[in-house]
RNA sequence: GCGGGAGUGGCGGAACGGCAGACGCGCUGGAUUCAGGUUCCAGUAGGGCGACCUGUGAGGGUUCAAAUCCCUCCUCCCGCACCA
């Protein structure tokens, strides 16, 4: 046989023993204690598998392996993201239909996974655009909509004019579509939306309660943008005399006696009947002009606080007082009431904005609670009340509880909680995404298809050319439009808009515990098993969009009594990036793009596998490199070189050494396995290299020592540990050593401990500083290790008085003579 | 501005109160080779002939002992941002 390494000759082979004998089966309802790991699912776009892929696919592989040899019943599954736009645009250019590109390239896509070791259960394997499976994305649409949390309204949505569709808020990117990058415009439409602002503070409380990356937390915190404060209604007096509700909202409402002028944003309903007459041109003109710049320059922060005079003024209803009222572009209409109250004593806009204006500043809170003369800036900390009416001499929070109960019971406030999130709008104008289980009849509105007659089948004779009115393809399909109404049975018409694609994977995670129910979304026993997810990992990028979505949806189901926990994700790890070698992103346009397919042809699979782990830590960007890729062929190579040597030898006669190799096995046992349980596969890959480092010197020293029974097991402890990292090279190296079964059905190595190192090495130190190293005997005390510093030459020379100096003594790891 | 994270050799990175630079790359020298490649051996933070000294973004502190903990600051990356 072949003593070169050939990873050709084999990997193919043993993969499909591998998916021959079942060995990646997760077992419904096993005995053994369950382990479910999921990567987030690929979207199967024509290019097939990149290395971004294998960042996060083959560490969570290795871990599943891992897992499994723990004897865990381990559910590792994978699907396809398969909706969506790219699917389509490749139709529209190539007249193929995305039915038949999608399920191609998913065909690829598996070639490769698998083609990685990749140890999934394929019999759970599925696509969101099969109908088995869309069918309940619908039946989860209905389930929202009959909870009252599926809603139409017509309103300004942001559009992409490269998609030809609506976008939600949180897949809009600095003002681009996520996935094109064309800037985004406003457009008025009717859509769906998902009322997830109803769950806000369920989405934040439970972020509490699961073990993800902070920044991820922080990232949805910030989104959720939940902030308290109160509800103010000033009185706005127009040029007549008349007298309207002006609300402002703020977290400030201990600076309410403070109030020298109100803003409001330019596009706020009232302003033109709060404008006196000799001011109405210069408003006009201002608001126009604001509109005007409205998406670009008004995202400034840098920009000055511009605003003009009313001519009219409000009345605060704590005071009485009357104050001017302007309009001001940096009061931002979409958020609070649209009307702020200005305090410039105690917010740097207001103050900036006072300044511009000559208002008046009013002091109201001070540090200490004495009165302040003059301000250079706004103080805008916490502080007692001062010049505040029966309020002074309050800290501020306590002055905000009163004021507001105060508000409260004089009936012109209350308290109010504020959220940044906004509704999830979910329709898309695209042809290949899940429908919209909806008919529109004249008489009843919107109706939801009965659950019987779901799935809502895609049409395959369609003209998908996406079109810039706001109508989906599908509306152009008259068969699939025109129906009856399921309740009084009148000419009606389907919705034509599909749901968005983060609609089909909020839940996927669910339908792996049960892939092929067709009588419900999944069987709620198996999902009382398999859920929630032990480990889920996945890229940042979906920090806001998918993660909070799913969030969401379990929380839905949760309510609804589906399943019984409302959190589907236990463990979150961010994966990093692999970055070209010029250290830059990895894109066509660069040409820095590294393809899998390629590696493996020139290196084998493992060679990838153990790369792709060795490169860093998991959650870090790094830098492709040819020479590493190289360094660690080397590894597995050397690897192979040693290892086949013990090819038909058997046990000679025993050596001394074998006392220090069972001793070197024992240790790595230690080692690896808290580097795999901590993710720290950089690391593991590295105490992989000093073990076979040092088989191959012992061996080098005596070529003997293969013929000796610690060297054989040390040999087989490793190929067994290695093996969930580069599964096919080790399994060929364990049926080439004459054992019998798959390694990868073994039990993962634990340690002796019997073997316990006879000397140590004691660091000593003087000072805090390293002046020797001694070998003592284990476990030895501080007289015994200090007798043998005080024959050390390095030591003597430094004429140390024994008797005065202190000792600070670690057993069988360090002394600190402090002199 | 707010929130999150990171600054360690020529490079990727280890160590995360107790030997700074594991492991790998690269580089230097040597062996093998007609030669190139491969493979193997030795060396590789800086300074000094040396014993030693200096070094983990900068400065301070805690400690017998700090890359690691605390404070101040600088730089970079990511997210949010006129959110009242």
């Amino acid at each position: 046989m072949e003593k070169e390494y050939n990873p050709k000759e084999f990997e193919e082979k043993w993969y499909k023993y591998w998916e021959e004998n079942k060995l990646f089966k997760a077992e419904d309802f096993s005995k053994k204690p369950k382990f479910y790991i999921l990567v987030m699912f690929p979207y199967p776009s024509g290019s097939g598998l990149h290395v971004g892929h294998c960042r996060n696919y083959i560490p969570a592989d290795t871990y599943a392996r891992y897992k499994r040899m723990q004897g865990f019943n381990v559910l590792h599954p994978i699907g396809y993201d398969a909706f969506g736009l790219p699917a389509e645009n490749y139709a529209i250019e190539h007249g193929v239909h995305p039915k038949e590109s999608t399920y191609k390239n998913i065909e690829n896509f598996r070639r490769q996974l698998k083609m990685l070791g990749l140890s999934y259960d394929w019999d759970r394997e599925f696509a969101t655009s099969d109908p088995e499976y869309y069918k309940w994305t619908e039946w989860f649409f209905e389930l929202l909509f009959k909870r009252g949390l599926a809603y139409q309204d017509r309103s300004f949505q942001w559009w992409c004019p490269h998609c030809k569709t609506v976008l939600a808020n949180e897949q809009i990117i600095d003002g681009k579509c996520w996935r094109c990058g064309t800037p985004v415009v406003k457009k008025e439409l009717k859509e769906w939306f998902f009322r997830i602002t109803q769950y806000a503070d369920k989405l934040l409380e439970g972020l509490d309660r699961i073990d993800w990356p902070e920044r991820i937390k922080s990232m949805q915190k910030n989104w959720i943008g939940r902030s308290e404060g109160a509800e103010i209604i000033f009185k706005g007096i127009g040029p007549d005399g008349t007298e309207y509700d002006l609300p402002v909202f703020t977290t400030r409402i201990d600076t309410i006696f403070g109030v020298t002028f109100l803003a409001i944003a330019p596009e706020h309903p009232l302003v033109m009947k709060l404008t006196r007459e000799d001011k109405v041109e210069e408003v006009k003109k201002y608001i126009e002009e604001a509109l005007r710049k409205f998406e670009t320059e008004r995202l400034s922060t840098e920009k000055e606080k511009t605003g003009v005079f009313t001519g009219c003024f409000a009345r605060n209803p704590f005071t009485n007082e009357l104050v001017p009222i302007y309009v001001g572009d940096y009061v931002v209409y979409s958020y609070g009431t649209g009307a702020v109250m200005g305090v410039p004593a105690h917010d740097e806009r207001d103050f900036q904005f006072a300044k511009k204006h000559n208002l008046p500043i009013k002091v109201v809170i001070s540090k200490d609670g004495n009165p302040v003369e003059t301000l250079e800036e706004a103080f805008t900390e916490d502080g007692i009340l001062i010049n505040s009416n029966g309020f002074s001499g309050l800290k501020s929070d306590e002055a905000r509880k009163q004021l507001t109960k105060y508000a409260e019971e004089s009936g012109f406030g209350k308290g109010v909680v504020r959220y940044k999130i906004r509704d999830w709008l979910i329709s898309r104008q695209r042809y290949w995404g899940a429908p919209i289980p909806i008919i529109h009849c004249p008489e009843h509105g919107a109706v939801p298809v009965p659950e019987e007659e779901l799935p809502v089948l895609l049409p395959d004779e369609v003209d998908f050319t996406p079109r810039d009115t706001g109508e989906s393809p599908l509306a152009n399909n008259p068969d699939f439009v025109n129906t009856t109404c399921p309740l009084c049975g009148k000419p009606s018409k389907r919705e034509t808009d599909t749901q968005d694609g983060f609609a089909c994977s909020s839940w996927y995670f669910l339908r792996y515990a049960d892939p092929h129910n067709d009588k419900a979304p999944f069987d709620k026993e198996k999902i009382k098993y398999w859920l929630p997810v032990d480990l889920y990992i996945g890229g940042a990028e979906h920090a806001v969009m998918h993660l909070l979505y799913s969030r969401f949806y379990t929380k839905v189901m949760y309510d609804a009594g589906l399943i019984d926990f409302d959190e589907p994700f236990k463990k979150l790890l961010n994966q990093g990036m692999i970055l070209g070698a010029d250290h830059q992103k990895m894109s066509k346009s660069r040409g820095n793009v590294v393809n899998p397919d390629d590696v493996i042809k020139e290196y084998g699979a493992d060679t990838l596998r153990a790369y792709i782990l060795f490169i860093g830590p998991l959650d870090t960007d790094a830098p492709w490199s040819t020479e590493g890729i190289n360094g660690v062929n080397r590894f597995i190579k050397r690897m192979w070189n040693l290892f086949i040597q013990l090819e038909n030898k058997s046990i000679g006669k025993e050596k001394p050494i074998e006392k220090e190799i069972e001793l070197m096995t024992d240790k790595m046992i230690v080692k690896i396995t808290e580097q795999v349980e901590k993710f720290k596969f950089n690391t593991m890959i590295s105490s992989f290299m000093e073990w076979l480092n040092f088989l191959s010197k012992i061996m080098q020293e005596d070529p003997e020592v293969m013929e000796t029974k610690a060297f054989r097991e040390s040999v087989l402890t490793f190929l067994t540990m290695i093996a969930p990292a580069t599964p096919f090279v080790s399994e060929e190296l364990y049926h080439r050593l004459g054992e019998t079964g798959s390694i990868h059905t073994k039990e993962w190595p634990k340690p002796k401990g019997i073997y316990k190192e006879e000397y140590v090495t004691i660091i000593v130190q003087v000072n805090g500083k390293l002046r020797d190293k001694i070998e003592v005997e284990a476990g030895s005390e501080l007289e015994d290790v200090l007798d043998l510093v005080k024959k050390s030459d390095k030591i003597a020379r430094l004429g140390i008085d024994f008797d005065k100096a202190k000792y600070i003594f670690v057993k069988d790891k360090l002394i600190n003579i402090v002199a």
